[in-house]
DNA sequence: GCTGAGTCTGTACGCTGTACAGAGATCGAG
DNA sequence: CTCGATCTCTGTACAGCGTACAGACTCAGC
């Protein structure tokens, strides 16, 4: 057994807290003296834990990921297209949960042992779809951007990053910074920015899903 | 004419100062302090330009997207899927040039006035290619998901946010967080870790662009 | 019981974004 | 030409951040 004192607190509960604050008060607010504040000890005692925030907040990640059942992926008496609908809104509702959580996934990739099992399994799942090895490889690293990218720019839209102000100067604030450019050149009821924010939806999330496995295994 | 001194600076040369420190120093390196300190003024003098942080890093992002010409777009020599791999190949480019730039990306939205013309070309360009109106906005965000998706990962793959520490214990301050877990669900040499690391690169990009615009115009 | 490793606390450093007050420059109006 | 309004920029300051360092305490094994 090793020396020294038992352990007050567990990577769990490190984890637990941050998630707990991500959801309560969104991701500014996740910071290693609230961690320690929410878990009861002093903010660099997490260090015996972690080896700096980012290994914390991808453990999150990971968590966040790991919450997510993996036998839907190998239910085999679904059709495999249904699997990964079923897999693909899970891992949307989960992130989405969590707005503040999303912002992370790209700056620190998913190399946690729980994404790494879910990029496994996800890989087998092509398989079983018919593509070989080296397409199930390209089609499941394609896929994950779209996942990932999805959720990303969804929450993104939605993060509380906007405690919008006054209202009176909204507008006025939006275009400092662009001044320079002329005013007819902002399409500010331009059809683009109608998809941007009416088609962020399940919808569109599953109408996009859909295309790109077309793409994938059509044929 | 306004009444004050004459403006010693400009929104043109903030931005341009912001994208120098993010492709020399990384994009950590981009402050307001350090952004003044670039253009010789003092740093809260920026408040005048830019409301705060985040709208100078949209500026830059917007910036970065602009210097893609847009004439590509309606060039009708070419083929039309030609042209959006031209264009897709072309941000990827300018975004991966500054790979500090594109965790901004994803945590503020493009809504900059050249990243709407952006969208709004591409638009044009689906719609030309045959799809309805509302086709064509749904094709148009789910292409734009998967373009920034993959640059995004990619960024993130060889962001300068790995500082190599010395290789002794690289291995355990990975591991560090997730004691908890037991070894042997730690697929380190598994097939999805080299799917994401082998299949980072132009031809992997140009793979699941072509095969997204499979799905998205077929018939 | 001693040794030494391991866990936690207190304190401190350098950095961040930005609010606030005021100095100086420049304009339009009288 | 003067005056007051208005704008830009500086100095200073604050609260918060991640984390390095030194030390107090607790325990397992010799």
């Amino acid at each position: 057994m090793k020396p020294g004192p038992k352990r007050s607190l567990s990577e769990e509960a490190i984890v637990g807290a941050a998630l707990k604050l991500l959801g309560e008060r969104g991701g500014d607010a996740v910071s290693m003296r609230s961690i320690a504040g929410e878990v009861g000890v002093a903010p660099n005692a997490i260090y015996t834990y972690f080896p700096d925030k980012a290994a914390v907040l991808r453990a999150v990640v990971d968590r966040l990921i790991g919450e997510q059942s993996l036998d839907v992926f190998s239910d085999r008496t679904m059709p495999w297209r249904h699997r990964i609908r079923e897999v693909a809104l899970g891992l949307r509702a989960r992130l989405l949960d969590h707005p503040g959580a999303t912002r992370l996934l790209l700056g620190a990739p998913m190399d946690g042992p729980r994404a790494l099992a879910y990029g496994e399994k996800l890989l087998d799942l092509l398989a079983e779809a018919g593509l070989s090895e080296e397409d199930a490889a390209r089609a499941s690293y394609t896929l994950i951007v779209y996942l990932l990218g999805s959720i990303a720019l969804e929450a993104a839209e939605l993060d509380p990053a906007a405690p919008t102000p006054p209202e009176d100067d909204r507008i006025a604030q939006r275009r400092k910074g662009f001044e320079a450019i002329p005013a007819e050149s902002f399409p500010r009821t331009a059809a683009s920015v109608d998809v941007m924010a009416a088609y962020i939806s399940t919808d569109q999330f599953l109408w996009g899903l859909e295309r790109v496995l077309d793409g994938l295994v059509r044929d």
